[in-house]
DNA sequence: TTTATTTGCGACAACGTTGTAGGAACTATC
DNA sequence: GATAGTTCCTACAACGTTGTCGCAAATAAA
């Protein structure tokens, strides 16, 4: 308690003291201020007034606390550096703002241990709503189930848990496996490796079989040494890429399914002298601005990033406001698009 | 209430149903779930494994009502899909798990009303500290004076208030401006353009300053039609630059202040045929990953995002836990790095 | 034995709201 | 002029914690 000197305190206004300063109970101004029909017109006008000079603003916590619900949802993602992700939260967030949500973000940094950690701390109250997309290494699900059980309502987006039951948005994955893989073939490859990471993750498996029924529709015999299994590791990925495109039997087209794949391999292809897409044809799955300025120009299969974060955020907020009922939609698949460019453009003519 | 069948409800644990089963008042489960010197360890023992069992976890609402802190941050930015921000919340949130913090997003889409509005939502308690980059469009700072009066920590970053008395992660831009401008002379550029946005942002005073002064050094008179004000609106801005290298005046060397930028200057530049780096080079701010592999690879001036928001979060808890207290740093200027690609190399021999 | 001191626990009042119950002071009904 | 119905407000008990205070019982000191 400062005895000299003017005390420059941050003053942070309650419904209480709000009250004092109009000589009306606290409970007559929180009805003021919610507007209620118990409350004359002019009580009011003179609460609002009053609030408004003395610039007060509901405590979110105690409020929260009361009404038993946060207006907070939580987003969990293995990466935000990334050009998939950026646009689901700016798709989330624009549903959010609307709806006067606000967005707690948490990042496992794909790893299973941290989503774990992170499903614990958004157990009890603190947001009304989850939207999740598994890490890479999401191998069991329990950390699941046991937010549903505390009731939380919970939407998984692209990268989902097939054995939970909540709703799920993600885009045409197989149908883009058999896309790009006779995109290849129509631009005369003829063998065609295939770059995943993460088996254990549902879209890795479903372009994947996307990949594998495309070729088996033309005929084609799958070989295992075209389809590499890569990792987390970056080093060793590129080892992989570098045994495979050193091989003199190597591959004339390469469909990665994630991008960081795609851009190993034109930095491999660019140590071996390899031309792309004379000696080697090159499509990935990838939200990246500039693939239509890289060197070559990139063919990507894009997913509808933006939408997909604001269709799962509608089902969540859908979901979160009439508790415990059915959701709107259980499985939501929008549609990726093949953009082709000059890496699996066809050469007609060979350089000389 | 159901009087036949099982009632499957979603169970959450409170203080007071975990202290009735354990036949202890609810204060003394509260002391031996913090580990109070006032409880002993046998009933601590007994607490904690019961609490364990049946899976309690404290709200966080009502911790933070009563402790009067939310161990919650809030990062107001901008954008979301952007190269430097992606890792900048990587940053702070790697420092957020550490210190056992949650992070609110909120973008502001460059748009300043929306700015006001977020402040407004920060005011009461919903977060302990608030992390910034302002918008484009932020002129005045009544909003932020108003956080600072309510004695909410904020710290800001990249895009800062200049007059704001609050902690300031920035890169050294005008250096950066400078090395840019130096480099494009260097390799040969006479007529050197500065193309920017957002006059009132303090980055691109500092960067437009760097640019005229090392102009200056050089002896060189500033065109004033060689500076270009671009906007949000991007149909516009690849007009202006149509204009700027369709003229037969047109600069030989671009210096664009952020990535967009110089992204349409090589879409004009496909379009008017002229070709980077012969007829004219490039050079632009920017963290994009893929930089190395775009056609031609572009120059770039590289902030260290990622490390920006670790500092920042950093010094934002420093100020968080021992409130009221002076800054640990008031301004804190980390080193961005020219990275020099093909798309400002020098060409001795043109192509015939 | 009497008087301090420690140990371990419970009661209780916050934190800032919201919603229910209650109750004056009016106005309308018969 | 008693009864019923509005209108407008207040009191109070939650929501789930945390921290202060008080108080028995056990231990130590005199």
């Amino acid at each position: 308690m400062p005895i000299f000197g003017i005390v420059h305190q941050s003053y942070i206004m309650t419904l209480k003291q709000l009250a004092k300063e109009l000589n009306l109970s606290f409970s007559t101004v929180s009805k003021a201020l919610r507007d209620s029909h118990e409350i004359s017109i002019e009580t009011k006008n003179r609460v609002l007034a009053k609030a408004k000079a003395l610039n007060y603003q509901v405590n979110p916590l105690a409020s929260s606390l009361r009404k038993q619900k946060s207006k907070t949802i939580a987003v969990v993602i293995p990466e935000v550096v990334n050009d998939f992700f950026g646009p689901v939260i700016n798709g989330i967030e624009s549903i959010a703002q609307e709806k006067e949500y606000h967005v707690l973000i948490y990042l496992t940094h794909e790893d299973m241990q941290k989503e774990v950690a992170i499903t614990k701390l958004l157990q009890n109250g603190r947001v009304d709503g989850i939207m999740m997309s598994l890490s890479e290494q999401t191998s069991t699900t329990t950390h699941l189930k046991a937010l549903q059980e505390k009731g939380i309502p919970l939407v998984f987006f692209d990268r989902i848990a097939e054995d939970i039951n909540a709703p799920k948005v993600t885009t045409d994955d197989y149908n883009c496996g058999i896309k790009a893989t006779e995109h290849l073939l129509e631009n005369g490859c003829k063998r065609i490796a295939f770059l995943t990471i993460a088996p254990n993750l549902s879209i890795s498996n479903k372009r994947m079989n996307g990949y594998l029924d495309a070729l088996k529709k033309h005929n084609i015999e799958p070989d295992e040494r075209l389809i590499l299994s890569c990792t987390g590791d970056d080093a060793k990925n590129n080892e992989l890429i570098l045994q495979l495109l050193g091989n003199s039997k190597r591959p004339d087209g390469v469909f990665a399914s994630v991008e960081k794949l795609a851009i190993s391999t034109y930095a491999i292809c660019a140590e071996l002298n390899l031309n792309i897409p004379e000696d080697l044809k090159v499509i990935c799955f990838s939200n990246m601005q500039t693939a239509a300025f890289l060197n070559p120009s990139l063919s990507t299969i894009t997913q509808p990033a933006y939408e997909m974060g604001r269709e799962a955020a509608a089902i969540l907020f859908d979901l979160v406001e009439k508790k415990g009922k059915q959701p709107r939609v259980e499985k939501m698949v929008l549609n990726s698009i093949l953009v082709a460019r000059n890496s699996t453009k066809v050469i007609l003519f060979r350089k000389p």
